[in-house]
DNA sequence: TATATTATATAACATATGTTATTCTAAAAT
DNA sequence: ATTTTAGAATAACATATGTTATATAATATA
């Protein structure tokens, strides 16, 4: 064995998130991790091959982090599950969410048409959607999912009013829930 | 005088325009500018002080491209002309978009701000929202930009259903905005 | 035609960044 | 106690990029 260790991965990857959080992915380097640090760029070579396999580990540790804000948000509903802890990420971790959302592309794609099937499932369940057909709650959840999207993005860019605060937010999302349910309910009378 | 000008102010901008539709905002050098256009980097400093001065140019134009797409729909109803600017823009240009709003905090923050009274004196005079106090029409507003925002920030990425056209996202858009001002009405009705 | 002007090309300089080779040193193994 | 090993510091190399100084050449004007 040589010397005690002074910089661990895990320290590594965590100085990284902050940087990733307070001036963008993009603006990460090895020397900017290791000054903040108080390191050199040797135990960076050390834990990690190149730049690329950081970079990996910290998307991991995003992704960890974002399913771990998931897991804490238990009402039942996965509405509300879900649009909560995207919000929640949106909110507390803006920059990074920002980022993410525009380089998703490969991320999302596959994982949206995985989670479709287990989310209607869970729709099934809800008393609140009896009656509808699978193409109906369908459209209801894509209807929510783009308004949550939207929802975070304008929470993470700041552009909501200035009074809003983290409630207001949920009420919203949940308000608009209930529009498009309602409305769905009231052309499922018409036919 | 000195000779001909080969490379004019209008087609660096073009120039810079197209790298950044590629490859993102980002990506713009001045040397792969100059290589597009097959010259050097001197016609660009010619033209522009510096890169700051080349990307104020730049953004003048996005913002002139944006409002060209606005001016373009013509349906009298603000919403739909709005949503399906924004949609086309973000479809037409997804790589742009998506930069546009993450760097948007300072463009548009103020800028919603003064569209807000603009477009609620807008919806005033619209038949069908007739009756809604100023609050309620500040509601349904927020939603449906909320709204917009997320189906736009979709289609740049790709994340909507495969077999979704233009089409079907102008008809969700529109779908929504019936979902939110319907059940604004009830809500209404219940008072 | 000769000169002045100026658009353009070229090359250099400064800085930032990823990466690697070398050296140093502390801990473990012998 | 000596040797080996491996983490860390340092400096160098390669490349990318913004910027600028200088050289070249085309065109208007005298």
């Amino acid at each position: 064995m040589g010397p005690k260790v002074k910089f661990t991965r895990e320290q590594i990857i965590d100085t990284a998130f902050e940087i990733a959080q307070t001036e963008g992915i993009d603006s990460i380097t090895m020397r900017k991790i290791a000054e903040k640090m108080g390191s050199s760029v040797a135990p960076i070579y050390v834990n990690f091959k190149n730049v690329d396999e950081l970079n990996e580990a910290l998307i991991e540790r995003i992704i960890s982090i974002s399913q771990q804000l998931l897991k804490e948000e238990n009402t039942g509903n996965p509405f509300r599950d879900i649009g909560n802890a995207s919000l929640r990420f949106a909110i507390e971790y803006s920059v990074i969410f920002k980022d993410l959302v525009i380089k998703s592309g490969r991320y999302m794609q596959g994982y949206d048409e995985k989670m479709m099937p287990a989310l209607i499932e869970e729709m099934q369940k809800d008393p609140e959607l009896n009656g509808f057909t699978v193409e109906e709650l369908k459209t209801i959840l894509l209807k929510m999912r783009i308004f949550q999207l939207g929802l975070s993005m304008m929470a993470a860019n700041g552009l909501l009013p200035k009074e809003y605060n983290k409630q207001d937010m949920m009420d919203i999302l949940s308000s608009t829930a209930d529009d498009v349910i309602m409305s769905a309910k009231l052309r499922r009378g018409l036919r």
